[in-house]
This record gives structure tokens, sequence and C-alpha cells, in this order.
RNA sequence: GCGCCCUUCGUCUAUCGGUUAGGACGCUAGGUUUUCAUCCUGGAAAGAGGGGUUCGACUCCCCUAGGGCGUACCA
């Protein structure tokens, strides 16, 4: 086969949901695996909806997930003509006929139907009739499908899936208005931009069959299909906007590496074995579709935070501050100095590991991002008492003239502790909230060499006066 | 109503007829440790139910139950 070929097509509704995130992924995945092409295309044909704003979003959120796409992308609504040729092609053929049922005699029908426990698929006197007898009033044109025989749809996650063609309806192709339905726009845009694998959400299976139709109606070849199953919330119910359905940008505000979004994301519903952690580039290198699973997973706020805690740990320093800087940029934080990019850089090793999410990060960084003085907080405030602050007086004293490495300072303070009769913990904690002010924070040794000497006996004395 | 899909620990999953049903998150008991975290060791925890097929079913088939999607001049 030639060059796979897959697109994600979002329509634009102001942000990149989660799932769409997860099906954009997908296709990305396959594609890079393949050494294909990815294609975005903007599913802007209803107007009313549509704003430039809600497509930037969407494209902002792939640029934040870093799903890069190959081309420009297409918008939907460009194409309409093109639509329409189609459309009137497929009349001329035979494929498709003109209906001048109104909506209310399709209500009709629909009621009669149900009320006779009958399915409501609407059966159109226009299919068959005359063209003679044809008034002359609006109309759309409805796909000719099959009254017998059979649909299958060889699908790659799904398997092999058939419906009988009586239960497909004849489906409207082009409105009364002249402009496309979906259905007609996906097929077109797919077949024209040489799709080869239709990768989608299964809400859209039903839609593979009726879509198969347009396709053999026009002498096309089908598309590969791989419908993955959808995304549920915590709870097993749909997922909404209380539970994980928010834009990528909330992830992205709440601080997850788009590494780790990728990595989580994909390991929803995709194995590898028993690989739970891995690279983006092994992911790609991993990726196929076999491997999707057809039953649909729950949203896991708790795994996703050890991902992405995993993740930061396995992160190179200066790559880290690279996203702690963009993370930065995206709230509106006022840009790091030279010193702090510094102080970051040499401080990385002690806060990556205690931190989740890059808000953690910054939490953690507080004892060299802010100034002198470190007042201790409600939490830290109990371990300077009087006592605590002459011991550390003594302390102090001896760390004066004390050259400054890890191991000189660390043996300084534990020979002071059993002098004193001390264990370490009781000299550690008072040191550690006068260095910060905080009762959490990296080890005290390693702190106090990252702030230096001068800087370190400065909070000393601050926090013994 | 009709059509289609799904069902292994609480969650994500492995297993592609033969396993003490494995791993991960979470939970839990310990250990390491100056705090927190990391890290290490151990534990509890699963094949929806019922029929078949087979020497042997989590795995194949059927039924039931539960859940989901679709059934628009929305996408």
């Amino acid at each position: 086969m030639s060059q796979v070929v897959t697109r994600f097509a979002p329509s634009p509704t102001g942000y990149l949901h989660i799932g769409g995130a997860r099906t954009a992924l997908f296709n990305w995945l396959f594609a890079r695996n393949q050494g294909g092409k990815f294609f975005l295309r903007i599913e802007d044909t209803d107007r009313k909806r549509y704003t430039p704003e809600a497509a930037d979003a969407i494209l902002d959120g792939m640029r934040w997930l870093g799903l890069d796409w190959d081309d420009e992308p297409v918008s939907q609504f460009s194409r309409v003509d093109r639509h329409a040729e189609v459309a009137l092609e497929m009349l001329a053929k035979g494929a498709a006929y003109k209906c001048y049922s109104t909506k209310e005699e399709i209500d009709a029908f629909r009621n009669e139907a149900r009320a006779a426990k009958r399915p409501p698929l609407f059966r159109s006197p226009w299919r068959d009739a005359d063209p003679a007898t044809a008034p002359d009033a609006p109309f759309v044109v409805r796909l000719k499908a099959p009254r017998q025989g059979k649909v299958t749809i060889e699908d790659q996650v799904q398997g092999s899936v058939t419906w009988k063609g009586e239960t497909l309806d004849d489906m409207i192709l082009l409105r009364s208005d002249g402009t496309p339905t979906y259905m007609l726009a996906v097929v077109v845009d797919d077949h024209d931009m040489g799709v080869t694998h239709v990768i989608r959400g299964d809400d859209h299976l039903t839609n593979a069959a009726r879509q198969s139709l347009i396709y053999t109606a026009m002498g096309w070849d089908l598309p590969i299909y791989a419908h993955i199953p959808l995304i549920y919330g915590p709870d097993g119910a749909k997922l909404s906007k209380r539970h994980g359905a928010l834009g990528v940008e909330a992830y992205r505000d709440m601080g997850y590496l788009p590494e780790a979004m990728r990595n989580y994301l994909a390991r929803l519903g995709w194995s590898h074995g028993d690989d739970d952690f891995f690279t983006t580039e092994q992911a790609i290198d991993w990726f196929s579709l076999s491997n999707v699973g057809k039953s649909p997973a729950r949203f896991d706020f708790k795994k996703l935070a050890n991902l992405s805690g995993q993740h930061i740990r396995a992160t190179e320093n200066e790559n880290l501050l690279r996203e702690i800087e963009k993370y930065g940029a995206s709230q509106h934080m006022t840009p790091l100095t030279d010193k702090q990019r510094a102080m970051f850089i040499s401080g990385m090793d002690g806060i990556k590991e205690r931190a989740k999410v890059i808000p953690e990060l910054f939490e953690m960084a507080y004892y060299f991002l802010g100034e002198r003085p470190f007042f201790p907080d409600e939490k830290a405030g109990h371990f300077l008492t009087t006592v605590s602050r002459g011991m550390l007086n003594g302390l102090t004293s001896r760390l004066r003239d004390a050259s400054w490495n890890l191991e000189k300072l660390e043996e300084i303070v534990r020979t002071f502790a059993e002098a004193e009769d001390l264990k370490l913990g009781k000299v550690a904690q008072p040191l550690r909230v006068a260095l910060t002010g905080r009762k959490i924070s990296p080890s005290v040794f390693e702190m106090m060499v990252q702030l230096g000497k001068e800087e370190s006996i400065a909070r000393l004395e601050d926090a013994s006066r």
C-alpha cells in the first residue's frame, strides 16, 4: 500500500477536549509509526457555531500536546462547492435522488412508525417517483441506500461488523439550502485528502457503514477504519466537565507535562505488554492498531499524576527548566531572571523528586526563588523556640569558618548534634525552618550548598534574632 | 422499539485453550531517611451470571443481565 495518511477532524467548539486529544494522539502515533502523513481538518461547516478563536484554541491544544501536523489545516467549509459537486454526480448516477418531503411529513412518518413499533427510518416516497411528477419546490438530496443485502466494515479495532441493508436509511447528502451534510463532507474530504486510515471515536461506527455507501456509489476505495472506544469519567458515566472532559489547556494550567499527557492518554485503551511508563519515541515505535482495546476506559487522575511525577523526575534539568518557563509564560508569570534560572538548575535535583506537577516545582523552589528574610509560616513556627534559636546560634558559629561542601556540612551538623546530645532531626528541623521558613523542603545540606555560605548564614542569623 | 458495540483486581491493563490469572496506579504493612518526597520489600484485591464446545476455558459459541453508541436538513 502507498503511504499512510491519517487525519484528525475536530469541530471547533472552543477547545480541544481530552477525548478529542486522545483521538488525535492515536492518529498521530499511527502516522508517525508508519512514516505517513497526519493532517488536520477543521469541521467548520456549521457557520452558526464557528469562530476563528475556537479553531485557534484547537490548534493551540495540539501544539501544547506536541502533536505536529503536516501541511496546512483544511477548512471543511471552504470545500462546500466540491461537496455539492459530488452530490450532483451521485444524482446523475442514480445513486441519490431528490426528496421533496417536508419536515412535517417526515415527522408524521416517524411518529406513526414509532407508535406502530416500526423502525423510525424515513422512507421517502420520492425515492422511486417519476421525475416528471416532481414539484417546483425545495428538495434535499438523499442517498439511495440499498434495501437489501448487507454492509460490512472491516474495522481494525472493532473487527468485522455487519449491518443489514434495511437498517441503513436514505441519509441526506445536500440540505434544501444546498449545503452539504457532515456525512457527505467527511467522505468527500477524506477521499480527496487521500486519507488511508480513519481513526476516530466509536460513536462513529454506525456512520462508517452509512458513509461506506457513498464510497461505493462513487466507486472510491474505502479507507481502513479503526473506531476507538470513548473515554468515560471516573464514575463510568460519560465524561463531563465535572470529571476530566476539560480542554487540554486545563491540563496545561494544572501543570502536567505534555510528555506525561501523551503517555497517559496513549495508555488509555492501548497497551504494549506491561509497559506503563514510556517516552513518546517509544510509543511511536510500539504503536499499532491491533493493540487498541475495544472497551471504554475511565479517566484516572491519580494515575495521570503518578506518571507526571515520573516524567518530571526523568526529564533532564535543562529540559525541565524549559518546561517550567513555558508553563510560567502560559500562566502569565513574570519571566525568570538569569539568577533564578541558575538556581533552578542547581536546585532541580532536590525539588524534582518532590513534585508531580509544575506548580509543585515552583512551590518547592520557594526557598531559592524568594528573598530574605524567610519568616516561618504557621506550620513551621513552633520549630523556632527560644531553645532552638539558641541552638541554631551555636551551630551558626561553627558553620562560619567551615569549608562549604556536602560532606563537611553534614559532618559539622552531625557532630554538633552529638555534642548537644540531640537527635539529628532536632537540629535539622529548626535548621530547615531557618533556611526556608517552612516545614518541608529538600535536604538541608543540599540547600546550604546551593545557597552558598553567605546566604545560608544570613538566613540563620535572621532566624536566631 | 430497532441496530451495533462493550464486560479480567476500585482504576488502566497483560493473557491471543493448559499460568499459583501477571504488571501498574491507588490502598495497606514495613524498611531507608533530617522533613516531605523518592527509593526498596511485603500484603489485600479480578475473569458479570447461566448454558454449551473441548481432555481442558478468562480465552471459542449461545442466552441473560448491566453499560455505551447510533437511529437529525448536528457534527
